[in-house]
DNA sequence: CTGCTCAACTTGTTGGAACAAGTTGATGCT
DNA sequence: AGCATCAACTTGTTCCAACAAGTTGAGCAG
């Protein structure tokens, strides 16, 4: 009859349930004793279940509180537009995407002279542990933590561009002040990559087990030489990107919204 | 003196011996009942412990043979030149990405008609339901199951690329073959997300809890309309996307390898 | 009515036990 | 040698029990 474990059939037919609607985003879910009495399984049996729909991102449970079925809306995110090359925008450009989205943004930033780590030394084309200039910044969407960002400059730009070690925001933008400067980014590097997220980021981006983080690392480069390395941790529930390449003028006509 | 519950040290000091090199990737780890005696713990809150850390994708573990460190060599797929606009490359882009990288590909396919979901339907500007043409395919790299792609052709395709439905591969690639048909993709919309696998997804892609999956859906558009909508699903521990965006003269001088 | 306490829920943590089932290597038979 | 068997490992599944700790609402004291 039943091949299955039992907490399978209890995750499976929980999960089934969440699909069809009996339990929609937001809802409480019955608690352990219920669903332990539902399906004639012991308390463990049924949180084994439980734990798998909790890995598979689909609830969260809080103690006290019970389970809660995950919502997720996502953010889009186009970063073929995200830093327009040709008319670099003005102010921040995470700013300017989440206003536009008519949601609010917050954010906390930190500057400090920091060793660079080798996966940035070797994008930026320097000596592995050679002193660069971080930016730090803990990104929030409605007071949801949403994403951390760090940018990674060489030493070299500390002497052109000095505001980059001043600490708080740079009003206009760094890409924009940079440039200024005459120190442009014609082309970037993007590198797109998802894993379970390390406990440090599960801490800052308060995720639960089961939601997978989405990293984002971008290059960017001036005619001859790297300029910067940032690389972003998204919350993987909460955020999509999209890229837009060659001529998108049959999309553009119809685009929808 | 510890504050923190005791699977979750024995999750933390695991790890911290992983990272340091104690443990490394393809190794054993001790068993439940060597780590039980280690760690003056029961089983249970060993194996909670052990839960801890294949959720975040660091170890799998399988019946009879214990815990392994997780090994995970990423493979790169660069979206930007994937499928060359100018320049369509000749037989399949897959194959041709995998074997340049000096791996062995191979996939198998299935060629049907069926109505668009819904998402599939809203990007080719389709009635929900509509018709269409899906070539559906699971690719493997060294005989490792690496992603399932399903594309999706709006069926005013069908009576003038009617090859798109034979069943089996398209020699010269259905990019060019629908090129050759005076049917050219001049623009791709590129959406990337991340999630945890379905269990089919899990099932198709062999991967265990704790290892997300890296969705990609790209629709190429002609001149005038969408032409087709293609839905990769990868494994997030075995690949990485990249794109190339502007002027990158820079880095091509001095791309390592 | 306000505010506090507390009982009655919830999940979290940890221990114990037993049997099922997959893997491996030793043992012994052909 | 080759092969089958089996004992001794491993993890997987399932139960039981107890207490810790977070949350909420009822009810009582002021």
């Amino acid at each position: 009859m039943s091949k299955q474990p039992k907490y399978q059939q209890v995750a499976d037919t929980l999960r089934r349930e969440m699909a069809k609607g009996t339990y929609g985003p937001g809802d409480r879910l019955p608690s352990e004793s219920e669903l332990s009495a539902r399906f004639e399984a012991s308390r463990n049996t049924v949180r084994a279940g439980l734990n798998q729909l909790v890995s598979e991102g689909l609830i969260s449970s809080s103690q006290g509180l019970g389970y809660m079925v995950r919502k997720h809306e996502v953010f889009e995110l186009n970063a073929s537009k995200f830093e327009n090359l040709s008319f670099p925008q003005v102010g921040d450009a995470y700013n300017t995407n989440v206003t536009d989205a008519g949601r609010r943004p917050h954010q906390t930033f930190r500057v400090e002279l920091t060793a660079m780590p080798e996966y940035v030394a070797k994008r930026l084309q320097a000596e592995a542990g050679a002193v660069s200039v971080l930016r730090f910044c803990h990104r929030y969407v409605d007071d949801v933590p949403w994403s951390t960002q760090a940018t990674y400059y060489p030493q070299w730009l500390m002497q052109e561009a000095p505001r980059l070690t001043e600490p708080g925001d740079v009003a206009e933008g760094t890409t924009r002040y940079l440039a200024g400067l005459g120190i442009e980014q014609i082309g970037y590097f993007d590198e797109i990559a998802t894993r379970m997220p390390t406990p440090e980021e599960a801490r800052l981006l308060e995720i639960g087990a089961g939601v997978p983080v989405l990293l984002w690392t971008r290059v960017g480069y001036s005619a001859s030489r790297p300029i910067r390395c940032t690389r972003t941790t998204f919350r993987g529930d909460l955020n999509r990107m999209n890229y837009e390449i060659g001529d998108l003028s049959a999309r553009r006509e119809n685009e929808p919204q």
